[in-house]
DNA sequence: TCTTTCGTGTCATAAGTTCTGACATGAAAG
DNA sequence: CTTTCATGTCAGAACTTATGACACGAAAGA
């Protein structure tokens, strides 16, 4: 469903989040981004913002070199597989306060409004 | 269930994240966090990493004080529904893999379970 | 009305984090 | 023996966050 997808693309987690949570070095992370295997978004500073969908890429690719996959052949294999552009969320915000408005709005049609009035301390 | 605590104390997200998802600013959300509302984890370098129950309980600060309640009330409110301690990602208690798939496990589970009024909140 | 207290904004300064590009290297491949 | 790979490591610049201080309008008291 889409909201599961718009979720897994929010681009939220900042590099040292995600080298803990991959065990990879920057290094091999921006390393794989420059073999087009993972396409991490941007805040306006220019810095990286990973989504759980790149976190999971991260760790298939990290999976595929350790059975000794290569490049080119993850980069076929996730195209097929993948193509949905990761969510930015910081940088549209901090960038300019209309656009993220816009964006919460797209983001609600895409996930398909629910009604709500739930408090999540029930769910806790 | 411990798991769904876990997951959900992973400190994770930096500060203008955080911004992102809630909307406060910095200031904002540091001062809450003077007046022991939240509690966020640090990393080494000393810099704020907060898990996802960290941000729900900026929320509710931000929608208590939208309904005139203050942070005294609040942090006695919340002293009852005990806590856990956010879980450091950086001191390694946990595997990353398991730590991931707790963390996409929770985001899935957090869905849809927050009031439209912020529109971005429900998605996380 | 005058004085505090609150919740935030805004600055300044220091320090942590991440970015890109470049040089280096052991292992594999040719 | 020479390239190519995948990474490590360094440097310098730019971005982000931390803390502390000064300010201020709105509320609450006295």
């Amino acid at each position: 469903m889409a909201e599961k997808q718009l979720r897994r693309s929010l681009a939220i987690l900042p590099m040292s989040t995600v080298m803990a949570l991959t065990d990879l070095s920057a290094r091999q992370i921006r390393y794989y981004e420059t073999q087009a295997l993972v396409h991490p978004a941007r805040n306006e500073g220019n810095r990286r913002r990973y989504s759980l969908n790149d976190v999971d890429r991260l760790l298939e690719v990290k999976d595929g070199l350790a059975s000794g996959m290569d490049f080119a052949t993850m980069r076929h294999l996730y195209a097929k597989t993948h193509q949905v552009e990761s969510t930015q969320l910081e940088s549209k915000r901090l960038s300019d306060e209309r656009a993220r408005h816009l964006l919460e709005a797209e983001m609600q049609q895409l996930a398909g409004m629910r009604p709500p009035q739930s408090g999540l301390q029930q769910h806790l």
